[in-house]
DNA sequence: AGGCTTTCAGAAACCGCTTTCAGAAAGCGT
DNA sequence: ACGCTTTCTGAAAGCGGTTTCTGAAAGCCT
């Protein structure tokens, strides 16, 4: 069970003892803290390179009370979604000097009966929180104590200011809708929600339905259902309406996942997409471009989101002030399956 | 700078004071790793919830030498591909009670002089390593240390017992193409590679050449160019071929990102797929099964092979004898774009 | 030259936990 | 009742750094 690790690591006496120095030195050599001779400088640093010295993070971060980490909370991942979101906070973490340590939440929380919360303010200086899994409670658990917090995707808790990072899903999915209205004539466009209690997904429903009522077109019921985000279950719900025989000229899937879903369930059904039923998504995933139809869809800048998430954090954990919510704008991209750029290319 | 915790952090000390007992005892009752009375065990133990308590996770590193905390070393995150594989190695390390750190190599190792590897043992206790970014001389250096490491899709420098978990793409390729060769009467099957050195590529190629052989095709040298694993690559190489005139009745693309642009490229051209060019990909990546005409493509287990590293990883750092390969079996998925199933579905 | 500030370096006190070592108490066989 | 295990517990020594405190040496001014 024991790792008999060969070489013992060099540590920071052994640097000492061959520079002829005290740990002290060694120590603010390595972090610049205080001034040292440049003679002085020179020895520990040959000594450091001399030994392949790397200081040890544990350490360091129990003496130091920092971990240079953040965390980083996700539901299941899934979906081509979280690698550029994954991507924009990792870059932009490690341009500041941290780390990224990243739980999924399987929603098996508190098992056991030990608190044992995944990522608690021990490992990271600060937590990056997507899921929902996290509770309220528990969000203000965390706040309480002082420990940095930024939500992603999600609104805070009524009463904790805990800045938010989150997209223009109003905006996008309006603007969406008015394209197929307006441009392409659908005057009975269906919507697919996103799973239950996403706000991502209230929003865009939000934007749909004003969408609708600005033109003057009925909300009909009847052309809501279920997408999950998901891409087979978008297309369960696209086939019963179908053998249904529900009537729609377009539907807005809720993502491009879903999106895809859609197009599966129509073409697989004789529909052609865009000429009998126009589809669009949500996200501009990598995907969406490439795929035939080309998705018309609503760029999100997930990257960015991770981005400026991960900034806002680290600001944070530096005890700097920082804007309480990030609206991220969004950007209709029209391609093919709406209808338009019929042709190739 | 200094972040002010409002309620200062409960120590085990703390924990002692309030349930009477040493430190050492709470330590036992938190670990399991001495018999403690029954009746203490409960003394700690509402101590533990009274103050909320919960471990000094660098306390408990430095103390017992270890981090529980696995390394995912990654080039710059990008694409589809990376989700299911992070998805695999995090769901399989958390269920040993192991945390993921993820560092992509934006290849700006070591940076200003000083030897500061990202990830390196303090911060794990072993590292799963994707990217060939980290040279033969380091992964050397990590595995001389006796650091526990595994290697994803890539092989390891010659000498070095480094864990190698890969797919079978060889057998996967040399399938993929005897389909073409046995159902379909292909002669002329073109190959496109992947990125040079791309060690996936190589194998593929590999198998495409054995399939060749083993039904008595010449290698014609004309018919292999480069499809880079990309969308924009491939179509080029294909219209290339096209406007030269080249002859083949078959393009094994290298990968489906590759077939998709090998498809649009004939299609621009008014060849027909499959029925005069049959185009087969590689992944089976989520689009392929969407796209029209829908991809035959072999099917890799990405999440199975992250989960597996994980695993093989974990057993590494706990001592235990592993094996040196783990090679994935990949499954052949036969759809339209070589052939069969003309009508739908 | 003497007093005062700066600059640089070391000793030592932690940081919060694990683990060894040793001892007290309790159980057991005869 | 007496030695001998066995069971449970505490004191204390680290783990490898950071940081405070203190002091020596050097620089500066009058």
């Amino acid at each position: 069970m024991t790792v008999q690790r060969s070489p013992k690591r060099a540590t920071i006496s052994d640097v000492a003892r061959l520079a002829g120095v005290s740990i002290a030195t060694v120590s603010r050599v390595l972090n610049g803290t205080a001034p040292v001779a440049e003679e002085t400088m020179l020895q520990v640093n040959q000594a450091i390179a001399a030994l392949d010295f790397a200081p040890h993070a544990a350490a360091r971060t129990l003496a130091g009370r920092r971990t240079d980490t953040i965390g980083l909370l996700l539901p299941e991942i899934s979906g081509a979604f979280y690698s550029p979101l994954i991507h924009g906070i990792e870059s932009s973490a490690r341009e500041a000097g941290f780390d990224l340590l990243i739980h999924t939440t399987a929603d098996r929380f508190r098992e056991g009966g030990r608190i044992q919360l995944p990522l608690d303010e021990h490992n990271t200086d600060g937590l990056l929180v997507f899921t929902d899994r996290l509770s309220d409670a528990e969000l203000a658990r965390f706040h309480g104590r002082g420990f940095p917090l930024v939500l992603l995707y999600r609104s805070a808790p009524a009463g904790l200011d805990i800045p938010v990072v989150t997209l223009e899903n109003k905006a996008g999915a309006r603007g969406l809708v008015e394209h197929l209205i307006v441009t392409h004539g659908c005057r009975r466009i269906a919507f697919l929600a996103g799973p239950s209690g996403n706000e991502d997904s209230s929003w865009r429903e939000a934007g749909y339905r004003e969408a609708l009522r600005a033109h003057g077109l009925d909300d009909d019921p009847a052309l809501h259902g279920l997408g999950d985000f998901d891409n087979g279950r978008a297309r369960a719900t696209v086939q019963q309406w179908l053998s249904q025989g529900v009537l729609f000229d377009a539907i807005f899937a809720g993502d491009d996942d879903a999106a895809m879903g859609c197009i599966q369930a129509l073409t697989e059904a004789g529909r052609r997409v865009p000429e009998d039923v126009a589809v669009v998504g949500f996200d501009d995933v990598l995907l969406a471009g490439l795929m035939i139809p080309r998705l018309t869809t609503v760029r999100t800048p997930i990257e960015t989101a991770g981005r400026q998430a991960a900034r806002l954090l680290i600001s944070l954990i530096q005890g700097e002030a920082v804007e309480q919510l990030v609206l991220l704008p969004t950007e209709l991209v029209i391609r093919q399956s709406c209808g338009c750029n019929g042709s190739l290319h």
